[in-house]
DNA sequence: ATAAATAGGATTTTTTTTATCCTATTTATC
DNA sequence: GATAAATAGGATAAAAAAAATCCTATTTAT
């Protein structure tokens, strides 16, 4: 399964708003400017963020979407996952029926190793982490938004 | 990137090779059929098989393709990516500039490290050991025809 | 009540993947 | 050499997936 655009503008967006910390509500149009994202595209990412649990959605005027959980108990996989569905390489080694020869092949197996590296790998990135260091697509002018500068 | 169906084919068809031995010579659609791979279809994943130096391919009546090399020197990392290119899970891990800020994404590091690892897993799976264990969607029944059976 | 903002479903557009068609070329065999 | 068997290679079609947008409805602050 490919990692599609739809899955990095989610972790674009989650990792937005663990800058700005858990339960800070930001709007949705401020993270789809900063993370590059189409706005109405975003919408459709949020929502299914939301049914994982990972973010809030406040509707109505000076709505928006706020991080639901402490950013250290959000981790990349979760977040890809919630958009794309089970990380898999090849397909067999989520659906072993799609291929006859599943139960007895050898590449089966390294494809098996490769899907567990990589889920490994992404559940250890927490958003706290990377929060900490670097942006993610955030143009350096202007400055990200703090809370504090919402109500001028 | 993806691993295509093209990709799984063509680890099939290498596989199937690689049981048969280096350059033993076995027809386009014998291998199509004990790997359930379109004819056609395998046709273009050889041509890009033999670019990259993995098989040989004679054409003209009792035509085929042979592997080249011992399935020892032949990892899936190879074939794979004679197919598909260069594995990235996102594609700012090989190509920087289609992220403004790739220089500073802590993400982007994470993609790295996964990255790293699906291509150093599938470095590692030579097609002499595939080829030791299990089958790869070749029926069971008939069984492979060996180079010994060719000319009944 | 009004305006601002997002929700949610349908739909469109674009891209990628998968597969095939068709003609040309190569090679073994007669 | 002629013939038939097999693959090459480019073009193209068909299918699937991904990316993005449209539109109406709903929610909420003021
Ligand atoms: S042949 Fe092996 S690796 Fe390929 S699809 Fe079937 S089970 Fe998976
Ligand atoms: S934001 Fe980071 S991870 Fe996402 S595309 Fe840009 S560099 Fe890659």
């Amino acid at each position: 399964m490919k990692i599609t655009m739809a899955a990095e503008y989610a972790v674009r967006c989650v990792l937005y708003l663990a800058k700005h910390g858990q339960d800070v509500l930001v709007s949705r149009q401020e993270i789809a400017e900063r993370t590059l994202t189409p706005g109405k595209f975003l919408a459709k990412i949020a929502q299914d963020l939301a049914k994982a649990g990972i973010l809030t959605i406040k509707q109505g005027a000076k709505g928006g979407y706020r991080l639901r959980r402490d950013p250290k108990d959000v981790n990349m996989l979760v977040v890809v996952e919630a958009i794309i569905g089970e990380i898999s390489l090849n397909e067999c080694t989520v659906r072993p029926s799609t291929c006859p020869s599943s139960l007895d092949c050898s590449a089966n197996l390294i494809w098996q190793r490769a899907r567990q590296q990589v889920r490994e790998t992404l559940r250890q990135a927490t958003f706290a982490d990377l929060a900490r260091q670097g942006s993610c697509c955030v143009p350096a002018f202007p400055p990200p938004l703090h809370a504090s500068e919402q109500i001028p």
